[in-house]
DNA sequence: ATCCTATCCTGTAGGC
DNA sequence: TGCCTACAGGATAGGA
């Protein structure tokens, strides 16, 4: 589910409501989330209160005033719900969900998720950049745009596909599969060219694309594919512009040639072969 | 060092 | 309707 607009949508509806928010009560009702597990939370998380919000990729920080980190990660159906005091639209009836916050002016937050692919672990801020998750991630592109050169030079020893590429959170974190896909089409460029082959011109035409559709995406509170929601469980409104992610057999709503799907990595990978006509596609050389 | 595959988990959609 | 399989926004361990 969540790519950097959908994450950066859940901090800035977070930095508006939980900031100086005191935790008087922590639920752990699902306690195994990835590899980890919950069942520590409460006894750390109760009596603190939540400073602002920060964002790295897919990563959120969610500062506590302890000189600690409440480490998250959505994984592909995580989500943080909030309920302000007397509203109780979402209640214990939900399932799957892992932890509750009780407030001290009794709103409420919920980390809810269902295939348990998230992360969430506390972490002292002198720790966070040493985090084994957190270490190896690149530059955020919306804090640190990349650049036609910051692009071809971090690609240049790459042998793998350039959509691949795009997915490497060492290189840039934050891209997922929606996003990546909709990125090369927009650039034109095809998403089988292998990274270190892709050329100065193509970069030129992928580093802005990487900005505006992330952009534009968060700017819509992101891409609602199945099962992503605000913290308000409202969907995100960029699927409408979604020109070929998940249009398999339909018209590329750039210039109306079918889409086509096929499988990078083990993710789909959707294109339109029109719009995306590379130089010269990957191509197997023969042994010699 | 890189790259690739399988795996974690649950729900849903589609074929029969 | 039910059963079965394939697939889903992700990261990462382990083997090649």
């Amino acid at each position: 589910m969540p790519e950097l607009p959908e994450v950066e949508t859940v901090r800035r509806m977070l930095a508006e409501h939980i900031p100086g928010r005191r935790i008087a009560k922590a639920i752990v009702s699902r306690h195994r989330l990835r590899s980890e597990t919950l069942a520590g939370l409460p006894r750390r998380l109760e009596g603190r209160a939540f400073a602002a919000p920060r964002r790295t990729g897919k990563f959120l920080f969610l500062d506590l005033d302890d000189e600690h980190t409440l480490l998250s990660h959505l994984g592909m159906s995580g989500r943080w719900l909030f309920a302000a005091a007397g509203e109780d639209s979402l209640d214990a009836s939900m399932p799957h969900v892992h932890l509750r916050l009780d407030f001290a002016d009794r709103s409420r937050l919920w980390y809810q998720d269902i295939r348990r692919f998230g992360m969430l672990r506390l972490v002292p801020l002198s720790g966070l950049s040493g985090d084994p998750s957190v270490r190896l991630l690149g530059p955020d592109p919306l804090e640190h745009p990349p650049t036609t050169e910051s692009l071809f030079a971090g690609a240049r020893r790459s042998r793998v596909a350039v959509k691949t590429f795009l997915l490497d959170q060492r290189k840039l974190a934050g891209i997922g599969n929606i996003y990546a896909s909709e990125i090369l089409h927009r650039s034109r460029v095809d998403p089988r060219r292998l990274a270190g082959r892709v050329t100065r011109e193509e970069w030129s035409r992928i580093a802005p694309e990487i900005t505006r559709v992330l952009g534009d995406a968060v700017n819509r509170m992101g891409t609602t594919f199945s099962t992503y929601r605000t913290i308000w469980n409202e969907p995100g409104q960029y699927g409408d512009q979604l020109l070929v992610y998940d249009r398999a057999g339909l018209p590329c709503r750039a210039c109306g040639a079918p889409v086509r799907r096929f499988v990078q990595g083990g993710r789909a990978t959707f294109w339109c072969p029109d719009c995306q006509r590379g130089p010269s596609p990957a191509r197997k050389r023969p042994k010699a």
